[in-house]
DNA sequence: CTGAAAGCGCTTACAG
DNA sequence: CTGAAAGCGCTTACAG
């Protein structure tokens, strides 16, 4: 029936005496038939090694059984995570995911979408290098169900993306648990969006708990090593040192760590110290290994997919910001 | 004569007053036909914004016009760029890249890869978060043509991976031009592949100028700024003192400015400074700027692809492992 | 419960 | 230089 020598749907439909149309219903589980006839199609298609041709399965089905990934990271802390998690929710299902990286041209950015949609994507997921910046090219226009992950979309879309206040009252949350009572926050730029999320926790559950909440406690500053030094300086040379620090990510915690241990403070004996991101390469190798905040960006990634494959099979529309929990990952400090 | 109110090839033809065939010849540039016919076809179908059914395409031409992007990686500092890059030397070809996120397991990578190939994609590239560790999946048994980028593949493949050794040899060039005459490495682990041919090609350089060659110099440790830090304070304590660092990457120069400036040094004064990577966020935000070498990942990645592209078109078969050349990035230290 | 037939929208020998 | 026709390998009304 075919020129090729691959195996076909007809193959399969002759071997098992029946027409094309009851194997393709019989493979496909739709359509009603003998429930005999659909085990016997389905066993020796799958004697034969029968794999349907995705290219005219997607032709009559007029859909392409994949989806865009929209991203303007091209350096990837955070993205590839929330990637490697949409694309394990999506492959199950038999549907795969485009890469479309964006530059910051909005130009070069509609050329690459449109070609995107030339494909006949049936969704798309938006995803970003920061949280609180938009992507170049506004993906809520685009005519198909979009799904923003690790990114903000707008109100009528929907948005997945980590619980960060979540996030940091765990870390204050566990500290206070040690036994802490005077525990400060070391963070990045305020800039960041996160910044002032993380802080507003921070102080809010520090309050709740009837500790100091004395702002000369919570340090911004950079996302690195050298600023968990240089502010564990500026703290201890205090009358009243902390009994813990709650960092904003790992390289000012283990900037912090070696900070303390010159100064011959122990960890977590006289000081506790928390960190954010759980970037295993860091938290693993500081002395001691840094416990630490996880944002499951994986597991957001796969939710995110999840609700994608929702949309596209127009399940009821789902739409806001969902957050999504952190964990506390514990290690020594 | 097509159901859904899309513009089809059908159309263009009817308004062009020319056969469905000589439509689609005129618009693929193939077949042999009056320059004027062409024209007024391309034309038409522009007109009426025609955009062909890449379904529809795919399975008379029986490819896909996508090749699949294989990668164990789930942090993406480096493979996200290559990542950009292929995806940007395809796209204008009209090739897409179906991600494949490869955990660690055999079992499910090797599931995942069989779904690739039911989308018959026309071609892999397989990349990964080290470059000396191979991944999960033999991607070169893959019955399809198969490009390495940023990972090492069997001989008889074609792999592209930065030029570690010349672009080693750059920042000692570099600093050798800043009339520097006692150079010292700091770097990572000696597991890493990648330490041993910087350390090789450091002491190729400084040996070729004349220069001292003490093993002393090289100084293997961890990626990280606490290392610098550390490594500073060893070298320093001696009685020769270096007057120029090459750091293993930015981290670790990060932490070595720091360590200097605490020692009341000046950077690039009294001590030239030069990182590996050129990882924006950390070398911008050192202060001085640091100056560094950038492997150029994107390009690598963008190379790759076009590579992959000629595979695939049956031109010439390429082998073996391509280094491409890294580049010096000047900035203050 | 099952099948014949049309159709998805292109491309590609082949004939003229 | 151009076109009629078959074909890519499935799915899906529709008829029985």
């Amino acid at each position: 029936m075919t020129a090729s020598n691959r195996i076909t749907i007809y193959d399969v439909a002759e071997r098992a005496a029946v027409s094309v149309a009851t194997a393709s219903k019989a493979l496909n589980d739709t359509g009603r038939m003998a429930a005999e006839t659909r085990e016997r199609v389905k066993r020796i298609a799958t004697d034969l090694g029968f794999r349907p041709n995705v290219l005219a399965r997607n032709l009559s089905s007029r859909h392409s059984r994949s989806v865009g990934l929209l991203t303007d990271d091209t350096y990837g802390r955070f993205t590839l995570p929330v990637m490697a998690g949409v694309s394990a929710a999506l492959i199950d299902h038999g549907v795969s995911v485009l890469l479309c990286a964006l530059g910051d041209d909005p130009v070069m950015g509609r050329a690459y979408v449109e070609t995107l949609l030339d494909k006949q994507v049936d969704g798309i997921i938006a995803t970003g290098k920061r949280l609180d910046r938009p992507l170049a090219i506004d993906a809520a226009q685009l005519p198909l169900p979009t799904v923003y992950a690790f990114a903000l979309g707008p109100p009528e879309a929907l948005s997945f993306v980590p619980d960060e206040r979540q996030g940091a009252a765990l870390a204050v949350r566990h500290l206070i648990a040690q036994g802490r009572r005077r525990i400060a926050h070391i963070t990045g730029p305020e800039s960041f969006h996160v910044v002032g999320e993380r802080a507003g926790a921070f102080r809010a559950m520090v309050g709740e708990a009837g500790l100091a909440a004395n702002d000369a406690l919570v340090l911004p500053g950079a996302w690195t090593e050298s600023w968990g030094h240089e502010a564990v300086a500026r703290l201890f040379n205090r009358a009243e040192a902390p009994d813990a620090i709650f960092c904003g990510n790992d390289q000012i915690a283990r900037g912090v760590i070696d900070a303390l241990r010159e100064r011959g403070l122990g960890v977590p004996s006289d000081v506790s110290v928390i960190g954010f991101d759980n970037w295993e390469i860091v938290a693993e190798q500081a002395r001691p290994p840094l416990t630490s905040i996880d944002m499951n960006l994986k597991e957001l990634g796969r939710q995110a997919g999840a609700a994608l494959l929702r949309l596209i099979n127009g399940e009821a529309a789902e739409r806001g910001v969902v957050k999504l929990p952190c964990s506390l990952v514990l290690r020594n400090s």
